[in-house]
DNA sequence: CAAAAAAAGTTGACGGCTCAACAGATCCCT
DNA sequence: AGGGATCTGTTGAGCCGTCAACTTTTTTTG
């Protein structure tokens, strides 16, 4: 008879854990660094960047952009709004739409807080060398595929 | 000067938000696969999956094994033992102490389940080669190690 | 031995994420 | 033109993960 022990190989070595205690630290530093430095929470950040980066773009805009869901969205803008870091202007031509921009007290944040996330994004793809790169970006596109299958098992 | 342009290279591309969105997925997908096959959540499978295999752990034990918050744990584990699949019994010893051990039926859902996730698991591991393993393993590790830095920037 | 320190587990609070239902606006098609 | 489908953004409910405060019990230490 085998022994029960030969079924388990540690949770600890598995992808799916390995992932997650990963995903959940890297998430914990930049909500820590973007909270005690800047005030704001690592979701206003990112939507911060992306309204910078599209021009005037809508919720749905972001959302497809930063796959975000959008009811997140839709509380994560009315906080910024409330904050002072960006504007909502409804569209003429489409009375459902609402445009957002920046304020000037959000690009000021932008321009102070982006040298710091930028360089954390370089220590961290500093750590592993090109092919590396390449590799681990090639594994989780695999892994993407598979997570996105309907049947998965 | 430099275009703002410049400044953003489309957050798709960064580390962060791959492995969030991976790691999402492959938590949604598993999720899903145990609770309509199995009525249990992800949580409650690693914890059934962990009493099991430590052979009648403590509460602080399994969080050792599997990082999981001690105040999560609690909750999980009362309602595993209302479920049915666990049994909680104080120590004689140590009153602070509660053994956790599977009850059979417990152990009937972990043999159920059991090869379903194994075949998950070996699905997501098949996807790549073992030289591609290595280097994944080891950028997460090299990652973890740089999530855990104070300073982080 | 007694006070302080530490450990085990519980509970409450809070924010993030996801799903589903919804109202209003616009589009499409006959 | 008008009725149904589609799209935009909002809201509410529920689950999960995290953090901090707290109780009880045990250990340490002066």
């Amino acid at each position: 008879m085998a022994k029960q022990k030969d079924q388990y190989d540690s949770i600890r070595d598995r992808i799916t854990f390995r992932l997650s205690r990963l995903n959940s630290r890297l998430n914990a530093q930049a909500s820590r660094i973007l909270r005690e430095n800047f005030g704001i929470s690592l979701t206003q950040w990112r939507v911060l960047v992306m309204v910078r980066a599209l021009g005037q773009p809508t919720l749905t805009e972001i959302a497809g952009e930063g796959q975000l869901d959008k009811g997140q969205l839709s509380r994560c803008i009315r906080s910024m709004v409330a904050g002072g870091l960006v504007t909502a202007r409804e569209l003429e031509s489409d009375h459902r739409k609402t445009r957002l921009r920046l304020t000037p007290e959000g690009e000021q944040l932008h321009r102070r807080a982006w040298p710091v996330m930028r360089s954390r994004q370089e220590l961290l793809m500093g750590s592993m060398s090109e092919t590396e790169r390449q590799v681990v970006f090639d594994v989780l596109d695999r892994l993407d595929r598979i997570a996105e299958t309907e049947s998965g098992s």
